[in-house]
DNA sequence: GTGAATTTTCAGAAATTATTGAAAATTGTA
DNA sequence: TACAATTTTCAATAATTTCTGAAAATTCAC
């Protein structure tokens, strides 16, 4: 199986972000191809297409894997595995969210946790009250993130076009409050 | 200027957080100096306290700069620069993010973008249909966050810890609509 | 304008990360 | 169980990124 010419841009386009997404530039392009790919496609497909080790794609399968980003699929008298995305485009965002949530914020939320469980707390100290406010910042990231996250992808649609608007309830809420 | 011990553990993590957040081992060493340390430092104490070389301190501070997340600060009667951060931890917060959007969202946008300009954009096709997808995603994602981004601080935190309420409201809203 | 203080640049070196491909392990079928 | 198909592993190598430090550029006080 060849690489289809029309997802060329994208899969060198994925490839070039991956990094910044997280992953490294041969999983992004993995990943463009599976998600581009109407039917879903083995590993050998893959080395094919993006002329890349066998080996290579064996371990980008498993960082995707791992990422919850795609699925294994059987094929009825074929061993082979074929993959496919682990979800709508939708689903598939608000994992890459999560996962890079899970690696880039709560890591950093354990050791601050720790630090204020440590008694010698000194709250004179100017770095242990920036340990407080970022602690107390990626708390409330946390929370709100898992509130969220937990919605259904139709109201959460709604939230977001909704926008500023929300704001816009909430600052003459304030306006009022304080004019009491 | 030694690096003082309680800051070691926090160098060491934003360190190895550091390439997760965007930057490199060192960049992020480096902000850790910056926003946990009261007074402005120099480029010299920063080398000193890392043990690094003055000309990857220059680099990495041009690096944090980039990020507007660093600002330089001058004392009377001294011509070096000394670097403070670019404001409270709550708006360094949203620079990574406002940042980290232009580097990881707006390039793909505006390769989906004209895309879909191109006439030849034929939806029979499945790949078509995703570009359309993830287009739509991170536009709706581009302008809620534009649209959070103006908000003040004290609405902005007051919206986060409704969370899932404002989620529950529009929940309600839409199964009374879906009952008429 | 001169020159010392300071910052920036960048070529080469060091460190890190990604890739290959052959061997080992696993899986499924007969 | 035997064996062929398939996947995974991992040591060696390649590619990329980061770092150093000396030289060049800039800045500013006199």
């Amino acid at each position: 199986m060849e690489l289809p010419a029309e997802l060329e841009t994208f899969v060198v386009h994925f490839g070039e972000m991956g990094s910044r997404w997280g992953f490294n530039r041969t999983v992004g392009q993995m990943l463009a191809v599976i998600v581009f790919t109407e039917e879903p496609v083995n590993a050998d497909q893959i080395a094919n297409m993006l002329s890349i080790s066998r080996g290579n794609v064996s371990m980008g399968l498993k960082e995707l894997q791992s990422w919850q980003l795609i699925r294994v699929h059987h094929k009825p008298g074929d061993r082979k595995d074929y993959f496919k995305p682990a979800g709508s485009i939708w689903e598939l965002a608000l994992q890459v969210l999560s996962e890079r949530r899970k690696r880039e914020v709560d890591p950093t939320l354990s050791l601050l946790r720790s630090q204020l469980m440590n008694d010698h707390n000194d709250e004179r100290h100017y770095a242990n009250e920036k340990v407080r406010e970022i602690h107390d910042l990626l708390e409330l990231f946390n929370t709100w993130f898992d509130d969220i996250h937990r919605m259904n992808p139709e109201s959460l649609k709604t939230l977001m076009k909704l926008g500023s608007g929300v704001g816009k309830v909430l600052d003459i809420k304030e306006k009022i409050s304080r004019k009491k």
